[in-house]
DNA sequence: AGCACTTATTGTTATCTTTACACTAAGCAC
DNA sequence: GTGCTTAGTGTAAAGATAACAATAAGTGCT
């Protein structure tokens, strides 16, 4: 063959959300302090990610990975795409890191993202493998990520984006239980912007992928909401009908 | 590191979708002859794809595998992508081709998918490298492909369908002059469906990324249709006002 | 008991978008 | 000039979107 035909590696990198009823969280690596400078000293943080064994299929070797690096297991992840920048590796603090963790950490490597939208309470990380330790960082409070972990953050926050247009990923986040102030906040948090409460409801009910429960909260302090389910059987009615329009 | 953790090869595979005013068209590349049993012998097709060189970034690869089996060049591409299933390269006939053109046959390969669209009758594929020949086949016409690659074809529609949504790709496709019928015929084209005349021409002309000309059509055996032109300008001033909606 | 505070709940109207639908016009071929 | 083909045009009904504010039901505090 030819001799510029050698081989990149292959990793993956996991963006994993989490809303816990107020916020966007995206959870994140600590991958240990680094000079910034003469003065100042930075913990920098990277997505959950690492090579891909040889025989795992890709979307299993995501799970395998955020396994691996956060602890939380059986999370069913979404491609949003490939990244193979030669230099995107390059620079001295992922070349340090690197070196740290890797048998040929100049060796270029192309990545593939995977996200997916966790119930941020359900799921509590746990440090494990080369990841100091695994935190949910605020998606609106990242800083600079490693390598170029900020553009996949970018990518992976556009495709939730768009999927949530399709599908009501979402349900999976709250509780059986939940009220529409609550799927409200869901929807406002992922799309970053306010939306009218008479509205938002309208729609809701419209599509009819929610039931109305009986029961009400119990010990707010202020007018008890009721409480509603989500209706997987109408859901699965409205997807089989061709129906591809969750947008809000 | 660890024994599991060797490393699979990458490509590339380029989904080029072609439009003739008529039938949405996608490129392949016939990798000769092979027995489908002991009787019949049939011709069969892949998408163009290679293994990436270790120097260059994914979307110059796209370009380069397109140009090299093709010999069409300077056509950007869109990721759609990441397929790496290990097994998606076990069948018989596919080892039976790799063996004629790989050094490691064997070897497992994720591979990234690329699309475009153009127009069929700018570029005229020529057969090069190992592949025998390149040919426009209509997409409701395609048989069985190599690999997994009617997957591929499939996720490419999709993501092309969509990409239309958002951008008012396909101007690229017709003649600086073009008619509204036209027009229409390309997004029936790529949407596989009858649109409404009127209504058709209403939103286009709403959007104002046309502009109506002076000429129009000579010699046909109907009434002339007028011509019109992509307004560029406008388009831009669209996208800058956060203008995201083409669809039709 | 009463007030402050908080979130829940509900409807209407104006505007815009979508869809469905059918006839006349202009050229060529014969 | 008849037939064929594609171009070009308007309207009405239904549906979707967006903007808007007042009352209700709890808790906490005094």
């Amino acid at each position: 063959m030819n001799g510029k035909r050698l081989n990149p590696h292959i990793s993956i990198d996991c963006v994993l959300f989490g809303f816990d009823f107020e916020k966007l969280h995206v959870l994140l690596i600590d991958r240990g302090r680094y000079h910034s400078d003469f003065l100042h000293e930075s913990i920098q943080y990277a997505l959950p990610g690492d090579l891909i064994y040889m025989v795992e299929d890709l979307d299993e070797g995501a799970m395998r990975i955020l396994k691996d690096l956060t602890g939380l297991h059986n999370i069913f992840m979404e491609q949003f795409g490939a990244f193979g920048n030669p230099n995107r590796m390059n620079s001295e603090a992922d070349q340090r890191w690197l070196r740290s963790i890797r048998s040929e950490p100049e060796e270029r490597v192309v990545t593939i993202g995977y996200f997916s939208l966790v119930k941020m309470t359900d799921y509590v990380p746990v440090a494990s493998s080369f990841a100091k330790s695994a935190v949910w960082v605020p998606v609106n409070e990242v800083t600079e990520l490693a390598f170029d972990h900020n553009e996949l953050l970018e990518k992976a926050l556009g495709s939730l984006r768009e999927h949530m247009q399709t599908r009501p990923i979402g349900f999976n986040l709250l509780p059986p239980k939940f009220t529409l102030g609550q799927l409200q906040k869901l929807y406002e948090a992922i799309h970053d912007r306010e939306i009218d409460k008479r509205n938002f409801r309208r729609k809701i009910m419209k599509l009819g992928i929610v039931k109305e429960l009986e029961e009400k909260q119990k010990g707010v302090a202020h007018k008890p909401a009721r409480f509603f389910s989500f209706d997987k059987g109408r859901y699965e009615e409205l997807l089989e009908e061709g129906f591809q329009n969750f947008k809000l």
